[in-house]
DNA sequence: CTCTTTACTTGTCATTTGATAAGTAAAGGG
DNA sequence: CCCTTTACTTATCAAATGACAAGTAAAGAG
């Protein structure tokens, strides 16, 4: 295999999985959250509980901007601090019920429009869609380092 | 394979690409655009050329907005607006030869960083993946009806 | 007990982005 | 020819976002 083609399909891929998961989210976000704040929402869902710090870092925002948007959160109640116990300048970030409420709504319309994407698919196919993501996963899309 | 179980891979994994996609093209995005405007010259280099309504529709953002942000790559020398021959309201978008060198530069750039991403997979290991980034974009991430 | 570093907050400002109202010009239908 | 629709533009405004300066409080090093 060709190292440039892969990248060429590297790209492509990409560039699907982004419009698809855009096109499947779509319109799900509530208007009491902005974007980013949304953002923010969707990774404590996979992700906590999370320091600001981790925030900061994995969504490339700057720790004034992510205090600022967390403080918005708070405030809307969708999610809580909680002062870490080993060292109390950390705050552990998780998503309150309201929050977590919030998110298991979207995560289910999420779900539905992705059986309906799969539905005419046949179980054996399935099968290898699921082996196939995780080949993907464990191989080319991990964080840094896996082992 | 329980739908389910696919459902929570596929959030993973989708979670997963945007992270390591975002991690890629970090930093490659030249000071002269901005982050909509850099979107709309990949969207370009994968895509062109595009109409203003295709990339309105695609990159979900208002007409008058999208206008507004292709004056600006316009004006920067990064895209060409050619009239269409058969319909005098329509406009074809494309990457000026500036814009060319300039997107050739950062896919050159990510190029290399996934290479060194997949530096040790063995070749035989390369053919699964790009089976399996074949697979998931014909059963899964497709666009709207592909057959 | 200092000094430095880390984790986070507060405040401020410019820029970007999104939304909407109103307009132009060509295409298409009847 | 008139009317409607399509494709795009211009202008304006508010909100969201990003960047930076300065500050607090706890942790850790010497």
């Amino acid at each position: 295999m060709d190292k440039h083609a892969l990248f060429q399909k590297f790209v492509a891929f990409t560039a699907a999985v982004h419009q698809v998961s855009n096109e499947m989210t779509k319109d799900l976000k509530p208007d009491t959250v902005t974007s980013v704040q949304y953002k923010i929402l969707e990774y404590l869902a996979v992700s906590q509980p999370a320091t600001l710090s981790d925030i900061s870092e994995c969504m490339h925002m700057s720790m004034p901007n992510t205090s600022r948007e967390l403080r918005k959160l708070t405030e809307k109640q969708f999610c809580e601090k909680i002062a870490a116990a080993d060292d109390r300048r950390k705050q552990f970030i998780r998503l309150s019920p309201k929050g977590e409420a919030l998110m298991n709504g979207v995560f289910a319309q999420a779900e539905a429009r992705l059986e309906e994407r799969i539905r005419h698919i046949p179980e054996e196919e399935l099968e290898s869609i699921g082996q196939a993501l995780d080949l993907l996963q464990d191989q080319v899309f991990h964080g840094p380092k896996p082992g």
